[in-house]
DNA sequence: CTGAAAGCGCTTACAG
DNA sequence: CTGAAAGCGCTTACAG
């Protein structure tokens, strides 16, 4: 028991602004004061100020957030919700948006909603009752509603690659209208007529208009839209609903020669399935996939992809926010940023000859 | 200047505790005893309980949570310090760690390192402000004195993948010598005799681990550890580097046939130069690489990797953790878990033959 | 130049 | 069964 005893009198327990004050003899006031900044402004002496900075050295004194946010009702800290913080898209984008904060002096907590209306109801929660000065989101499907709760706060919310076309609140996204747009005619210009494509079903827009573009990119070089060749899945991630979808596209009659996958995992699930069934790419399917990853690069045939601005759409988001807690923009203000993506032709995309 | 006015009054302001007392007559301790489900052991009405949880659905009452965790001293919130959320290893372990967690009713605050001391002291000073209620690190070199500063308070701490052998410290990491042995035994089934690697310099325990597993490996073998074989990188990313030590390899009398790249980004670094100068995997140069990947999967020659059990790295961390938070195991106390590897062979590790 | 005191929103020992 | 009150560690308006 007294070795018990021994164990918790050995470990340091945390220093309060008061314990400086004790030992100095001084007032929390000025402690604070001092440690904050504030010294100059209240003019305290020199060497008060360095008195008071050597004994919190000394005492190893670590400010306590919670009782500084309590007060202040401010935590410099910003909550981000990814769909799942180890697809690599999102890692990235959390990464940058973490880098930019860090500019601000801000801190950041992300969540995973998992592409889950009610993890993501839960986690705007948990940020709400932490204070989070601003809040990013990566929206899920059918959390519209949540967001729009979210926006009679008085906390800043923007709105990352993920968003509602209806509700007016800050956001950055890609065009992704003219991206896919933009696959098909390099697909076109590589001579290929019929062009298919995967996509995921549900209403989730910025997928819906990764398809628009795709259509209007038929329309616009009078290609067929058939529906044998443009094909949805339901989930994010069955292996199995890929394949299923691209033999339905290679058993149809008169198969297209080129392929637009919608989504990075719609694009390696094609590159197994061909890989798989010694479908050679580009000489018997052409593809072209959206956002591009080191297995694209180093693919057996290296897959030209539709490159997005991740750092950039994070680092805007976080501007967006900054602006909003720092005051420097009215709360019920709102911006919509639309980012340019970037195709990188590789071999996949080949050319087609009849 | 009214509609300024307008604007704010339009905005929610958050409930208290105190709110709802108010509008129900009722003392805040009371509110709090029945939000915090403690009302049957206060024996409290069941029509209070349902009159006051009504009004909280009403008010939209969310619980401050920088009170409570000033007041009780606990924030159900473990720190994780990670050398970059955007590197997939610590994405996936990441997301292990929030998954765990979440079971026990914990959340997670991330933050990236950058390989860089400072930037882990800076994260465990905020850790620390933050009052955290555990702080999971994957310790980036020269923290070690970090480390054990930390240890001497009383916030529990486990190291995860990193670590350092003289601390006395909870730590979970993959047997990393025993990984290594076991790739050069791999590559010596497969008639390999003249074995290279590539690792990384620098006092980084688990690094070093694998070069010595690589080593013995070669001596239980009776093989030959050539110094022109047997290269390191200084940094982390650079492909020049890795480039560079790739044409010393190559350059060398008597090349080996085969190579262990220590950690994955030298994998792929491999597999790019190779790609590049037209050398065939494995017929020109067989390799094996640390921590599998997409990549590795998908690659021209699929690569043979040694995969990490990420999940159970993050959930082991997460368990030691929770039950020193808990209080059932004792601060003082520590436990070392080792998780073992598993060899995916895949084509680029194939056979030798003279 | 410096200090006493209030208050942020909770929880909890104590009292009745 | 319910309430008044203290206190967690800060910041800041106010007073001198």
């Amino acid at each position: 028991m007294s070795g018990l005893g021994q164990i918790f009198l050995e470990m340091k327990k945390k220093t309060s602004l008061s314990d400086i004050a004790k030992a100095l003899d001084v007032s929390t006031t000025l402690v604070s004061l001092v440690l904050n900044g504030k010294a100059k402004e209240h003019r305290i002496s020199q060497r008060m100020c360095e008195k008071v900075k050597a004994k919190a050295k000394e005492l190893n004194y670590v400010p306590n957030h919670l009782a500084r946010g309590l007060r202040t009702g401010k935590t410099n800290t910003l909550g981000l919700i990814v769909a799942d913080i180890a697809n690599p898209f999102f890692a990235k984008l959390s990464r940058a948006v973490e880098d930019e904060a860090d500019k601000h002096g801000l801190k950041v907590i992300f969540g995973s909603s998992d592409e889950n209306a009610e993890k993501s109801a839960e986690l705007i929660r948990i940020f709400q009752d932490r204070q989070m000065d601003g809040i990013i989101v990566a929206a899920a499907e059918k959390t519209e509603d949540q967001i729009e709760e979210l926006l009679e706060t008085k906390t800043p919310v923007v709105l990352v690659d993920r968003y509602f076309p209806d509700l007016n609140v800050d956001l950055v996204a890609v065009d992704n209208y003219q991206a896919s747009f933009n696959a098909v005619e390099h697909l076109v210009s590589q001579g290929h007529k019929r062009i298919g494509m995967i996509g995921i079903r549900g209403d989730i827009y910025h997928l819906q208009k990764r398809e628009e573009g795709f259509r209007d990119g038929l329309k616009a070089h009078g290609l067929e839209e058939n529906d044998d060749w443009i094909r949805f899945t339901s989930s994010w991630k069955e292996f199995s609903e890929i394949s299923e979808q691209l033999e339905h596209i290679l058993s149809s009659p008169e198969r297209p020669t080129a392929l637009f996958l919608a989504k990075n995992h719609l694009g390696v699930g094609a590159l197994e399935y061909f890989q798989n069934k010694g479908i050679r790419v580009p000489e018997d399917m052409a593809i072209v996939s959206f956002d591009d990853s080191e297995t694209f690069r180093l693919a057996s045939t290296p897959v030209t992809a539709v490159e997005q601005p991740i750092e950039q759409l994070g680092r805007e988001a976080v501007k967006l926010v900054v602006e909003k807690v720092k005051g420097k923009v009215e709360n019920k203000e709102y911006r919509e940023v639309f980012l340019q993506t970037q195709m990188l032709v590789r071999e996949s995309s080949g050319p087609h000859e009849d």
